[in-house]
DNA sequence: AATGAAGCCAACCGCTCGATG
DNA sequence: GCATCGAGCGGTTGGCTTCAT
């Protein structure tokens, strides 16, 4: 893009490839194929490095590569493979028919590392379980990654931006108790952080989990958590609260931000969060729910920014 | 309409690794 | 064991495009 200069001491050409170098090298590969960069570049007739060819070949002239938007699927692959494998784009690429790690990486950086990780994993938890059977990554791959500790900056930074209250409405909780009874093994816990309801009601205990049928708020630790020490009620009515005994999102994020289980890995690792809970077979991240809550408090006080 | 900021992405750079002599 | 070379990988750059003011 623009890099059109030529390099003075070898004189070679860098910067972005004209359409008839393009075509000289898919010729030259065609007919003669893959053998040494270097020497492939001269026999082409290509004033360019061998490096800047096997590049320009292995990320845009490969007949194999797909070009254009990535898919809620290989957007939802990204995601979960980059928690297992991290920054190892070819790694990740490997999994993506068609993609290179030029453009995963790209993808990443452009798209997916300003959200923060509790968005993302929300996002992709639904396909995460869903399509467990024909998963790319073992359950000993999802335990050896770690939730991010305390320090990590995306998790500090309250950063919610307008794509962030547009991908909200991703966020699996279900509206309505009908919807979360449905689900295989339901608990009939229903969390009902919904920013919508808060902002209208001001109720601000609608942050803690109830039971959908009695209405009646629950005791996370004693229906599902069977691992975890405290429940998000446990925390929430343990700490002083202000506003009649109701906790505020300010509260109740700082709360969770202070516990000193706050994205810590317990027990055994689950494909999703929210959806975990609500399932009483399948292992968990008991606290994956608190940086949803942090989330959904951070989207609250977004909203009443806009609104005062 | 003009302009500056932010986003996007192709390409470059530097490093590591494995093969070879 | 050491040097060299090619290939591959991840981080970074910077020009073009789009968006916001």
């Amino acid at each position: 893009m623009g890099k059109t200069w030529r390099c003075q001491k070898t004189h070679l050409n860098k910067g972005v490839w004209s359409p008839e170098e393009d075509q000289k090298l898919v010729a030259y590969i065609k007919r003669y194929g893959i053998w040494n960069w270097s020497e492939m570049s001269k026999a082409a007739g290509l004033a360019r490095s061998g490096k800047s060819c096997r590049l320009r070949w292995m990320n845009y002239l490969r007949p194999d590569i797909k070009h254009g938007n990535f898919s809620k699927e290989e957007r939802e692959t990204i995601i979960a493979l980059h928690e297992t494998l991290g920054n190892r784009w070819s790694a990740i690429a490997a999994k993506l028919p068609g993609r290179t790690d030029n453009e995963v990486k790209n993808y990443w950086h452009t798209n997916l590392k300003k959200v923060p990780k509790q968005l993302r994993r929300a996002n992709s938890s639904a396909t995460c379980t869903t399509s467990a059977s024909n998963s790319t990554f073992s359950a000993t791959e999802l335990e050896a990654a770690k939730p991010p500790n305390s320090n990590d900056d995306e998790l500090a930074s309250p950063d919610i931006d307008n794509n962030l209250s547009e991908s909200i409405t991703e966020i699996s909780f279900p509206h309505e108790p009908s919807e979360s009874s449905k689900l295989e093994g339901s608990s009939n816990i229903h969390l009902v952080p919904l920013h919508d309801e808060l902002v209208s009601t001001q109720d601000f205990s609608l942050l803690a989990p109830v039971n959908c049928e009695t209405g009646e708020t629950q005791n996370v630790n004693q229906t599902i958590l069977n691992n975890a020490s405290e429940t998000f009620e446990d925390i929430i009515q343990t700490q002083p609260v202000e506003n009649g005994g109701l906790c505020t999102p300010e509260d109740a994020q700082a709360m969770f931000i202070d516990h000193p289980n706050y994205g810590q890995l317990i027990g055994p690792s689950s494909s999703t969060t929210s959806e975990a809970m609500y399932s009483q077979q399948e292992p968990i991240w008991p606290y994956d729910h608190f940086y949803e809550l942090e989330y959904l408090c951070n989207d609250w006080l977004n909203h009443m920014d806009t609104i005062f």
